[in-house]
RNA sequence: UGGGGCGUCGUCAAGCGGUAAGACACAGGUUUUUGGUGCCUGCAUUCGGAGGUUCGAAUCCUCCCGCCCCAGCCA
């Protein structure tokens, strides 16, 4: 809970919210609301707006409630429930007992309905959805009244209470309320309210055949839970004008002031719920948490961790203009995080043996290594070092161009922890030419990495063990798209056509050192050199060690070999 | 051609009449037993454009241009 008065106003909305709390108005409360509809789950874009909700109440000694609204039986599951409390806890934020559903307010909006109609300001319209859209005209026409628009407010009242016990089929009338057709706002030309549905809802059960809609719903349940500001995106500008009649019209005393602001977009990467349905759905992704998916659950099984999402929903701001936000900023954001977390350790992910000629057979050397350190309170482990080792096939080349460091032949190199080792002979399959293995030879001398004659190496490699090392699987998670934005459709080619046919890499065969054996599902960790991984939630066990990609790395040497 | 918004560095984003913050990205340098991290340096004479007001304009006025959203009985 921060002073009010030392508050840093971070963005327009704050400001706005600063000022009021100023003025006094609302008494100086302040009241926020995360509202999503569960018929997905929830993405990064939905952070977005949790960390805003959550923060602004917190920042002005205010509440922050959890509101589902949920007004469309059809579209809506107890699964996308219990996934997005899930992720907004995940996500550090604390609703409290403030868990609320607009269903839960069904009967006051059937009352609010009556009302309207009782003040001539609803009707009950038996044109079909068609003809509505025809009515309605065009965004530079006006529309056309209904010819049900006057109906009597008994009539009305009379096949309102009929839709509601269920004795007509869907479709067969809506209640609408009675704005102006000739708008300019299409919101405003007599929008229906209220629709037949003849379908079970996951709270409600079969208790209503009729369904406010969205915006016969919203606003009427901020006003019920005295939402002092109503933040929304951007979409619901338009809305705007229809969200303060109902609650003018229906004189409620509380009447939050609705906010926009624009909705997140990031590179390679989707943020709408009905596309990322389809990579569900259409079998792209394994699930709404595949580790590629920018959903909360994705993003969680992918290794990173709240407090970089948070993070970084600071620092992408808050405004009104349309933005695509660099995903280097979030990756930024989650590096910074793990390089101050994460213990390193040692993996081999494209193993090469090497085998080290003078190095006594059978002998194991205990070397000591330090488990992070940007951390000196992470302490130390050992790491076994024995004749037959691997390191990675991409440290060494045999033919080696002028800024490669690595490893080549007759070259010298640290062994992380280890010794320096001189690679003195090649050893080639007969067949492809492929190299199989590198005989070297390591100087006793240089145990725990330094010369003591000083000399020097220009690289230093990692290395696991290969009697002692474990066998893991790691998937390398790469942007899901090849596309900076590929919902923009400008090629005419459906977005899906732009998903990275490399955006998963599965590696079977690596070797990994022993102690992390003892890793936990969703621990992370550093592979040293090679980028942030954590034990998978859910594959990762003590019998078949499964590691994800979070995030590489940065790697200067892959940009200049990109470069040339 | 109706209504509602928005245009400040490659990408986000401060700025609210007194002479363009910051972050990411990028480019150099430095440190380094991770080509990681850290540290240092550079990176908008100019704010979509054109006029105008003013001693002074990204900020005020006028016109123009561009982009986004709206014609679900979705949210």
């Amino acid at each position: 809970m921060t002073n009010p008065d030392t508050v840093t106003v971070s963005n327009f909305i704050a400001a706005i919210v600063d000022a009021d709390v100023k003025a006094n108005k609302n008494g100086g409360k302040v009241m926020t609301r995360f509202p999503p509809e569960p018929n997905g789950y929830l993405h990064i874009g939905h952070a977005k707006s949790i960390c805003l909700n959550f923060d602004l109440a917190g920042d002005f000694n205010g509440l922050c409630n959890l509101r589902f609204d949920d007004t469309n039986p059809v579209k809506e599951e107890q699964e996308y429930i219990d996934s997005i409390m899930e992720d907004v806890k995940w996500l550090g934020f604390d609703w409290e007992d403030r868990l609320y559903f607009s269903s839960d307010y069904f009967e006051k909006f059937y009352e609010f309905a009556l009302r309207l109609i009782r003040k001539g300001k609803a009707y009950v319209d038996s044109l079909s959805a068609e003809e509505i859209r025809e009515y309605r005209g065009t965004l530079t026409e006006p529309g056309k009244e209904s010819p049900y628009r006057n109906r009597s407010v008994e009539e009305n009242l009379t096949l309102f209470e009929g839709m509601k016990n269920g004795e007509f089929p869907d479709g067969q009338y809506v209640l609408r309320a009675k704005v102006d057709m000739a708008s300019g706002n299409l919101n405003m030309r007599d929008p229906v309210i209220y629709r037949i549905l003849h379908a079970s809802h996951h709270r409600t059960g079969d208790a209503w055949c009729i369904y406010p809609m969205y915006d016969f719903a919203h606003g009427q349940s901020d006003s019920i839970e005295g939402i002092t500001h109503s933040i929304c995106t951007l979409e619901f500008e338009d809305h705007r004008p229809l969200y303060d009649w109902f609650i003018d019209e229906l004189e409620l005393a509380c009447h939050p002031q609705q906010i926009e602001f624009a909705r997140l977009n990031l590179t390679y990467t989707i943020m709408s719920k009905r596309k990322l349905v389809r990579l569900v759905t259409e079998g792209y992704m394994n699930g709404w948490d595949d580790p590629r998916m920018p959903t909360i659950s994705g993003l969680r099984r992918r290794g990173f961790t709240p407090e970089s999402i948070r993070d970084f929903c600071d620092r992408i701001g808050v405004a009104k203009k349309a933005s695509t936000v660099d995903v280097a900023l979030l990756e930024h954001c989650l590096r910074e995080d793990l390089n101050k977390r994460a213990n390193r350790f040692m993996a081999v992910l494209k193993p090469l043996k090497v085998v080290i000629e003078n190095y006594p057979e059978g002998d194991v050397d205990l070397l000591d290594a330090v488990n992070n350190p940007e951390d000196p309170g992470a302490g130390t482990r050992k790491v076994p070092f024995s004749k037959v080792l691997y390191i990675e096939q991409d440290d060494f080349m045999e033919e080696p161009p002028k800024k490669f460091f690595r490893l080549a032949p007759g070259r010298e190199v640290r062994l992380r922890y280890g010794y320096f080792i001189t690679c003195i002979d090649v050893v080639k399959d007969k067949d492809t030419g492929e190299v199989i293995e590198l005989r070297c030879t390591y100087d006793p001398e240089t145990r725990g990495g330094n010369a003591p004659d000083g000399r020097k190496v220009k690289a230093t490699l990692h290395w696991v063990s290969a009697e002692h090392g474990l066998q893991a699987e790691v998937r390398l998670y790469s942007h899901l798209f090849v596309k900076e934005n590929p919902a923009d459709g400008k090629d005419g080619e459906d977005f899906t056509a732009h998903i990275n046919p490399d955006s998963l890499e599965i590696l079977d065969n690596c070797c990994v050192e022993p102690s992390l054996g003892e890793m936990k599902p969703e621990e992370i960790c550093q592979f040293e050199r090679l980028g942030y991984f954590c034990a998978d939630r859910y594959d990762c066990t003590k019998e078949k060690l499964v590691f994800n990609r979070t995030v590489t790395l940065r790697d200067t040497w892959a940009r200049l070999k990109k470069k040339s």
